[in-house]
DNA sequence: ACACCTCTCGCAATTTTTTTTCGCTATGAC
DNA sequence: GTCATAGCGAAAAAAAATTGCGAGAGGTGT
């Protein structure tokens, strides 16, 4: 997992799927100033080093029905290890949680949820947080404006 | 931005492009029951229907030498209109700001930033909370487990 | 019931893109 | 200096995409 070795070329051709991997390995190759053949093999490499690790369309939340994202700040009761691994994968196995985070501070587990409507979400409350004996509270946010979504990151 | 009417064949296609928009149209095509030509005019008419809105690469944070994400929960001075528009575009303008909401409770925002290491991150409280007038406090939590990252979303 | 229109399909041809292969050159080790 | 390694561009081969066309299903109005 260490940190890759990434000449200016690579980071080039990593800012440009980030944006948009269906630019054509041509186009890219125009832009980076190499061969195309060039840029296969870097994109690649960049694949089997893990570097990108997947390759997906993103869905417009309102167009496929579930335009409401709620985040939700869990505490649990315990935090021994078998405890808390059980409430990590009841919450990674949930496919209406799109992001879950285990944090240090005040509160353990931070949570987004993606939901048709606030019905669907009291029955994920249910579900997943009330059914669980090791979730003591939890405090939902409501989001009226997805301000910026993306996974993005600066690539330097 | 009213809710799509998909059939059960674009929802399968969407299905299969959330997890990884490189597969093939020809190999699309053969695990919804379709030809390649069908299954293209699907996904071309998905995207100009903007229910697919974009395409993009992930990264691996630890190989890019970006491995800590980091919450924060932002409170405002002032929810007066222009004052909150200055504080979403500055917000939604920083590189290193993955996400960002803008919700409803005892918080005004919940951002997510990645970042290289704590001292990044304290720049960034500088240059982006400390500097804003309109920033009155935030809290931070720092990501241990980043236990489920994704953007899918159930298509049914 | 019939003609007409629209939508979407599959098939096949064409174009584009991806992938592989083949020298050639630069760099570093010995 | 020589050998091994790695990276390059160019060209060839393979795969995928896109487009054109005719056909069938389903709905609409006469």
């Amino acid at each position: 997992m260490a940190a890759a070795d990434l000449d200016s070329f690579d980071r080039k051709i990593l800012r440009i799927l980030q944006r948009d991997n269906m630019t054509s390995q041509r186009e890219i190759a125009y832009q980076v100033n190499l061969s195309a053949a060039a840029v296969h093999r870097r994109i690649h490499r960049l694949h089997a080093d893990g570097i990108i690790t997947a390759n997906m369309a993103v869905l417009s939340p309102s167009k496929i029905g579930r335009p409401i994202s709620v985040i939700v700040e869990l505490e649990v009761e315990s935090e021994r290890p078998e405890e808390l691994e059980q409430v990590k994968r009841s919450l990674a196995a949930a496919p209406e949680i799109q992001q879950c985070y285990y944090v240090t501070g005040e509160v353990d587990f931070i949570v987004i949820v993606s939901v048709a409507d606030m019905s669907e979400y009291e029955e994920i409350t249910k579900r997943l947080f009330f059914a669980n004996p090791n979730i003591k509270k939890f405090r939902t946010y409501v989001a009226m404006d997805r301000v910026k979504t993306s996974f993005e990151m600066p690539v330097d």
